[in-house]
DNA sequence: CTCCAATTTGTTTTT
DNA sequence: CAAATTGGAG
């Protein structure tokens, strides 16, 4: 009896030392391990150590902490060991296990669903140097829409699909919106495609039906047009057997909704389910969250309701407010210590975020010292802007930080062009993640076309982006012919395409036809024969892309180096899997992110949206571009929900700094063309003057404060604007050497690289090249960035 | 059918 | 301002 009492202590205590490097809060989550648990992790409060400690525990020890009875047959000598480590000794981890746990939890019992691939890879990585990598590979960690794509793979035959199914990205549904508005004859001038594609795909979201929306329309013309629509996307995308991204969620709700059998099998599998970024999931997500824990309500999620930024993808903050209501018996955790940010910083956020009346509310605090004050800048324009931001980076150097400490974040993709100029001239290594995608170059989405269509004939669409690419002589009219036909007989495009012949509205091309449909068929063969490198470059050979491309000159050049990094994808997807196979590859790009590519190891300084982000942390931000109609955007700003969530995004983004927080605004900015003329961020306003250090550098304060150019203030001198950093570095003086397109150049910082283009710029010359792989195109200017022709 | 040039268009954020 | 679409000529 006392043996019990005694060794249900000792337990407690050696757990608790086991994970002693958390603080009470983030053991209390990690302990509690059955039932709905909600928590509430703060910006830079360690959740994903939490979610990484709890994995651990469930696997390592079960749930001995709250275990009562200790394990069988273990004694007095036991509990002397027990006991003794609980007290301090040493024992080796198998053998504290075997002490403590209580019913451990089978690693393939585990899923865990995180917002990114790459989120969902560290996972697993710290997981493996904890637990090795057998028992972290039998963990299923990944997102909503690759655990989805798995789901389906295997069941979506039962909803009536083929089991190959092409994943549509947004360009590929607009695409085919586009087919459906123009069929239904409704005029883009009231409602373009890409408002269309957005209604459905929120419909989607809330797990709308096209008969659903029809009938709520009423007299609303618009909406019932989208319903139309909608109802004519789904019937192309059946044909094709493709689905959109929202689908993949659908239809494992479909799935599961309309097969209890199924949905038994993957309660029984997923027995412990962990949701992370959890402000962030839509209604469809709940929903498929709800039905997989039905059975044993082992639901864990962590989110914050202040970093909610998703709103416009149909992400609602309810999941989370009313998360303890739908699941009764919730015990909820907080955790409000942040081990990121400086006191200054920490702070500012939070007075920032107290303006928002839509929430929780939670005070963060922090340990750490006060730090250094919020940088604010007032300055002229983007170009002002953008050389404070690289002088500051400079400096930053200077003074023993690496380039990948810095991050520059803005609102919008469109941001990034002014810093980009600056940092380039500067010979400021840099990434850029986000904005044009690797897999959404031209030249890219082609070859994946082709190889989709190998994969799954029916899917018309990509069929029809290739069909002519490089030109063979089957323009826009043939293809309409022949999908007439498909349409009219019931067939895809490509069976009509393969036996031209018979129809006499195609006999003029059939030689060509036949032609194309031939080579697809033998390439198809060689798909299930060949290695998929092989394939590739069969494909590129007798396509005629590859020579389509040589003919180009330069700006082919770098498309076909492009397409030989797509190579080296398919490589590294074949090394990675046991069975490599094409549709596999293709599953893979179409659910990945930029992000999932960005390399923390690199030293480049790095430029994305506030969105992207999420979830990341760097020694020194710069925020850009603090204007009122550029953050807060001009959309957001005559609602007061958007403003909410424009202040969250303004959350995120301060929140992402751990030592020095530089935030930056301008006077007048050139935006799409037009030069705007904007008042400072009313967020700037909400950060409290004790923890900024407020500078303004435009023209008119200066004159004002009737002082010269140099503004006396501070060490840090970015001051006029300084442009020759790059020839105080050591450019020689000398003419520059004459370079142009196409000659090999050697740069300081990058490398060696070809040059695409030149162009003469204010004094200067701007040359785009070609890096390797690490570094992709870079803008340089030519006088200082120390180019040297090979 | 293909190519080039002019016009038009749009301007958050993304799995 | 840039990209994308449209229109006309070859």
């Amino acid at each position: 009896m006392d043996l019990e009492r005694r060794y249900t202590a000792a337990r407690k205590k050696a757990l608790q030392r086991y994970f002693g490097g958390l603080n009470e809060m983030q053991r209390q989550a990690v302990f509690q391990m059955e039932g709905p648990l909600l928590i509430l992790a703060g910006a830079g409060s360690g959740k994903t150590t939490v979610l990484i400690s709890r994995m651990e525990n469930m696997i390592r020890f079960g749930n001995a902490y709250h275990d009562e009875s200790p394990p069988a047959g273990a004694g007095g000598a036991e509990l002397e060991l027990l006991e003794a480590y609980a007290g301090g000794k040493e024992l080796p981890v198998d053998r504290l296990c075997a002490l403590a746990a209580a019913r451990p939890v089978k690693p393939w019992n585990i899923l865990a669903i995180t917002f990114t691939n790459k989120a969902a890879g560290e996972l697993r990585q710290r997981l493996a140097v904890k637990l090795g990598e057998e028992v972290t590979a039998d963990i299923q960690a990944s997102t909503f829409h690759s655990l989805c794509v798995r789901i389906l793979r295997r069941e979506i035959e039962a909803l009536g699909y083929n089991r190959s199914f092409t994943i549509y990205d947004a360009d590929d549904s607009l695409r085919v919106i586009k087919e459906a508005m123009k069929a239904a004859r409704i005029d883009e001038k009231i409602l373009t495609a890409k408002a269309v594609r957005g209604a459905i795909s929120r419909a989607k979201d809330q797990l709308d039906t096209p008969q659903g929306m029809q009938s709520r329309a009423g007299d609303d013309y618009k909406t019932a047009c989208v319903a139309k629509v909608w109802q004519a996307y789904q019937r192309s995308l059946k044909e094709a057997s493709a689905l959109d991204f929202d689908d993949l969620i659908l239809k494992v709700v479909e799935l599961f909704t309309q097969f209890p059998e199924a949905l038994a099998h993957y309660q029984g599998r997923y027995r412990y389910i962990m949701v992370d970024e959890y402000q962030d999931t839509n209604h469809a997500q709940y929903r498929l969250i709800s039905l997989l824990a039905g059975k044993h309500h082992n639901l864990c999620v962590v989110g914050d309701d202040d970093q909610s930024i998703y709103k416009f993808r149909g992400a609602t903050i309810e999941n989370i407010l009313s998360f303890e209501e739908q699941f009764p018996q919730t015990v909820t955790i907080r955790l409000e210590q942040n081990y990121r940010s400086t006191g200054n910083i920490l702070s500012a956020a939070n007075q920032l975020i107290a303006n928002n009346l839509q929430r929780k509310g939670k005070n963060l605090w922090t340990n750490s010292g006060e730090g250094e004050p919020i940088r604010v800048y007032r300055v002229r324009d983007e170009l002002e802007e953008s050389r404070l931001i690289a002088d500051a980076i400079l400096e930053g150097v200077k003074n023993g930080a690496r380039f990948s400490d810095h991050a520059v974040l803005y609102r919008m993709n469109a941001q990034s062009n002014s810093v980009e100029k600056a940092l380039a001239k500067n010979a400021i290594p840099y990434r850029i993640i986000g904005g044009l995608r690797f897999y959404e170059r031209k030249e890219i989405k082609d070859v994946v076309a082709y190889l989709s269509v190998l994969v799954n004939p029916g899917d018309s669409l990509r069929l029809s982006r290739i069909i002519n690419e490089p030109k063979r002589g089957i323009g826009g009219s043939t293809v309409t012919a022949a999908q007439g036909i498909a349409d009219v007989e019931g067939l895809s495009l490509f069976e009509v395409i393969s036996k031209a012949g018979e129809y006499p509205l195609l006999a003029k091309k059939s030689a060509v036809l036949g032609d194309f449909g031939g080579m697809m068929d033998a390439l198809r063969q060689m798909a299930e024969e060949e290695p998929l490198d092989r394939l590739l470059d069969k494909l590129l050979e007798d396509t005629g892309y590859l020579r389509a491309l040589e003919l180009q000159g330069f700006e082919g050049q770098g498309r076909i180096e492009n397409i030989m990094e797509l190579k080296s994808n398919i490589l590294r997807y074949v090394q990675e899997n046991e069975t490599p196979t094409l549709a596999g590859f293709l599953e893979e790009i179409a659910l990945y992110t930029d992000l999932d590519n960005y390399d923390a190891e690199a030293d480049a300084a790095v430029l994305m949206t506030v969105h992207s982000a999420k979830g990341l942390e760097f020694p020194h931000v710069f925020l850009v571009g603090m204007d009122e109609g550029v953050f807060p955007g001009r959309t957001a700003m005559l609602y007061p929900a958007e403003i909410e969530e424009e202040r969250r995004l303004c959350y995120v983004a301060l929140t992402r700094a751990k030592e020095r927080l530089t935030v930056t605004s301008t006077e007048r900015r050139l935006i799409f063309g037009q030069t705007t003329f904007n008042r400072p961020s009313r967020f700037l306003g909400e950060l409290p003057r004790e923890h900024t250090d407020y500078q303004d550098k435009t023209v008119m304060a200066r004159k004002q404060a009737r002082e010269p150019a140099k503004p006396a203030r501070s060490k840090f001198t970015p001051s006029s604007m300084s442009i020759g950093v790059g020839a105080a570095a050591g450019q020689p003086k000398g003419p520059v050497q004459s370079i142009k397109a196409g000659d090999s150049v050697r740069h300081s910082v990058f490398g060696q690289g070809q040059v695409l283009s030149v162009k003469p710029m204010g004094g200067d010359t701007l040359v785009e090249i070609q890096f390797d792989k690490k570094f992709g195109v870079k803008k340089v200017m030519a006088n200082f960035a120390r180019l040297t022709k090979l």
